[in-house]
DNA sequence: ATAATGATTCGCT
DNA sequence: GCGAATCATTATG
């Protein structure tokens, strides 16, 4: 890595108790310019984060725990902040979520795209050769990109042990913009909630700002 | 047991 | 821009 300050054995993990904040609309615009790190394998695949979404129950008719809907698939969410939810999509795509909040309170981040910045060979094959910008622009490309897949689903953050890690950057500091989120249209009053975050000067989004 | 439905992506027109 | 792909989850009978 040419870049010393991108020296993933220098980066400092996301601390814990900022998972447990409760409002997952702040933590998801803070989200924003962190990184994220998949480690399968003992190949470290990941890169900047740059556009997520908020989900928050009970209000949120968007989110899968809407009016703390409690099932076998949303039980994570209710766990303490600090966790994965993974869940399939259109039977195909696998999307990751960051679980956040206190026990009890089904809250979670949808992280929607990241620029690629290591383990960028790997990145290219999993994406079969697609141009770079493709890889990882779309939430269901980034967990094929990074080989996240339900194997991922409700394991711990930052532990020894995790296949997903969250480092702080160490200089962060982007100009994000708020947008409505995307592909909800039958949550009716919450389609227009400006809960999508965006870095306004990537190119790696998976769609600008209206 | 059956049926409906996606927090999407890709290829084709 | 449109439609297919593809299946776990969920609700309902």
């Amino acid at each position: 890595m040419s870049n010393p300050s991108l020296d993933l054995g220098s980066l400092l993990p996301i601390d814990p108790d900022w998972f447990l904040n409760p409002d997952p609309v702040r933590l998801a615009h803070d989200l924003i310019g962190q990184f994220l790190i998949s480690d399968k394998d003992g190949q470290q695949t990941g890169g900047r984060i740059v556009e997520t979404e908020a989900y928050k129950a009970p209000e949120d008719k968007a989110c899968h725990a809407h009016l703390n809907r409690y099932t076998k698939r949303t039980s994570v969410m209710f766990e303490a902040g600090g966790r994965t939810y993974v869940y399939l999509c259109y039977g195909i795509h696998h999307l990751l979520n960051i679980v956040t909040g206190p026990q009890g309170a089904a809250h979670a981040i949808l992280i929607r795209a990241i620029e690629p910045i290591w383990g960028l060979e790997r990145q290219s094959e999993r994406r079969s050769g697609r141009p770079r910008r493709e890889w990882t622009n779309g939430p269901g490309k980034l967990t094929k990109a990074l080989g996240i897949t339900k194997a991922d689903n409700n394991r711990p953050i930052n532990q020894k042990s995790s296949s997903i890690h969250l480092f702080r950057s160490p200089q962060s500091n982007p100009k994000v913009q708020s947008a409505p989120r995307i592909g909800i249209d039958y949550a009716e009053e919450c389609i227009h909630w400006p809960w999508r975050f965006l870095d306004a000067d990537s190119r790696f989004v998976s769609a600008p700002a209206p």
